[in-house]
Formats: structure tokens, C-alpha cells, sequence
DNA sequence: CAAAATAACGCAATTAAGTTGCGTTTATTT
DNA sequence: AAATAAACGCAACTTAATTGCGTTATTTTG
């Protein structure tokens, strides 16, 4: 399988200075990272037409997360959604956009919000915090009509 | 069962006015939420002692939802958690809290962090919203100690 | 206030997301 | 190129959440 690099973007090299295997299918999940806000297991594996088994994508999003290059992103239904690390605003152990993401309750599409800026981290006190995310939820333009 | 009533609250008027059946477990299921800044499923079976079906559980928390009592927060394991609506801040179609909350990613505990102040909703093109939520994960005090 | 209608409840069975173990294949290290 | 380590696929499993249905409790109404 082969996905179109639009970004002129060395994913083996990326997933390399990650310490992250440089797989075939690891190196087409980043490209599709580049390409989608967020994913699902289910919609990776919709991608790659369900030729890659559920268990390697399970075990390549928490590797990718380990090494800092995904982070999961909260939504009030039960499905993890992950989403690329961006180089300003995530470190290893702290991930943050510094907009809103709107993820749609029928489609289950995620969307940033950028005119919706996420407030700074700051210390509070007895909390260890790693995540900081600013969520809307409702429905996008296709399904609030349908 | 009895729960007590730190609140002096008519907890089968709350239902009845939101047209919710005053049922002895939904009264209860309601003066928990007063009591509890969220909850999950798993954590109603507890504080019932298991003696609930979790199927009464998972149709009282979509009824108490349906009505506007509760909410759906965002975290990103795969658990649903439900928050108390707030009069001030909730209304049928949109939910928000005008503050952060932080979610524990070892012990599940939500804790209210009010010196994070959400943003005012205002409406994005093409996007019907109706919740809003800051959410921060990372470890609590008692967690990060372990 | 009693009968009829409606909704909640409990049980059993099912669906679907996510996880684990293990033998095999592929990538990385030396 | 050989040795080591990691990724992969399959099957089986765990757990959250859902559905159907007969029974019990609540609400409506006449």
C-alpha cells in the first residue's frame, strides 16, 4: 500500500529520531497522522481497508505515544481518538493544542477550532498534569442537517 | 438504602420537575450526583453496593441526560463519566462549566480546578455546539506519589 | 382512588472496544 | 552476516455498553 506524501515529510526518518520502528505500515500510520486531525483504531483500520490487524494498529498507536509522537484526545463517548504531537506546544510529558477541537457527535469527526484558544498551563498545587485539552462536542454541518 | 441529605434538597421534586420518574434508586442516583463531582457506571454499582442491576444504572443515566440533570464528560480512557448540570451554566441543548476539571488517569477521580476558566461559547460557522469542556489529565496528589 | 397505561427494573444474552499470550516474521544491532 | 530485539498476526479473552423480554413499580385518567 501506498499513501501520497503531501507534505514532503521523511516519515521513516521521523519515526527514526522517535525510536520508533521503521515498518511499512508505521511509516504509512504517520503519514495518515498528517493527514487526519484525529483517528480511531476502527477508522485506521478502515484506511488501510482492514488488511492490517487490529492488534498491530492497538500496538503501534501506544508505541507512537510512548515515544511522543500521538496523544490521545478526550471525547464523552467511549472511543480513544489520537492525535499528532505538535513540535511547539506537546513535550514527552506534557500535551496541549493551543486551540479547541470540536468533535462531532454523529460522524464522530474531529475538527480544530482555531479561533478557540486553550488557556496556559499553569502549576496547581498536588496535581501532576500532563494534558490539557479544550473540547467541543455537537454536530457538524452535514450531520446537524441530516 | 438511604442517603444522607447534606443539602436540604427535595431530590424527587428535581426529578419531577424535570419529568423523570422518582423511582427509590433514582432519588438516591440523584443525591449521589450532589454528592460526587462525576461519576461512572462502575462507580454507582459501588456506592450501591452492586445490589443495582447495571442495566437500571446505564437507563437511568441516559433518562437522567435525556432530561437535562446530567452530562457526558470527555476523558480519554474508554469510560463515560456523568456531571450534575449546573442551572447556571447548562441548559437542555448546551453544557458547559465555566471551569477546568481534572481527570486522574491512575485512581479516575475528577476534582474541579477553578482557577482554569473555560471560554465563552460563541458560535463557528457551520457547527451546532452544545457542550464545552476543559479537561486536564496528569495524576493527583495521592497518585503521583505511588 | 382504583383501573389502565406507561415507564422502570432485573435477568440473560449480545455487541464492540480494547488486551494478552504466543509462535512467526521483520527490523535493528553488533 | 549472525544475533538480538521488536513488530506482526492469530486466537482467545476481558470489560464497557446495549438489547429483548417478562415482571414490577410508578404515573396517568376516568
Amino acid at each position: 500500500m501506498k499513501i501520497k506524501n503531501d507534505h514532503n515529510l521523511d516519515f521513516a526518518l521521523i519515526l527514526a529520531n522517535h525510536g520508533v520502528s521503521k515498518t511499512k505500515f508505521r511509516i504509512n500510520l504517520l503519514n495518515l497522522f498528517y493527514e487526519k486531525e484525529s483517528l480511531t483504531v476502527k477508522e485506521v483500520m478502515n484506511k488501510f481497508s482492514n488488511l492490517i490487524n487490529k492488534v498491530t494498529i492497538y500496538r503501534a498507536l501506544v508505541s507512537f505515544e510512548e515515544k511522543g509522537l500521538i496523544h490521545k484526545v478526550p471525547s464523552s463517548n467511549n472511543i480513544i481518538r489520537y492525535s499528532l504531537c505538535n513540535s511547539d506546544e506537546c513535550s514527552a510529558s506534557l500535551h496541549k493544542h493551543n486551540h479547541g477541537h470540536f468533535i462531532c457527535n454523529n460522524c464522530n469527526q474531529t475538527f480544530c477550532l482555531e479561533n478557540y484558544k486553550s488557556p496556559d498551563i499553569k502549576p496547581v498545587d498536588g496535581f501532576y498534569i500532563n494534558s490539557l485539552n479544550l473540547i467541543l462536542e455537537g454536530y457538524c454541518k452535514d450531520c446537524h442537517l441530516n
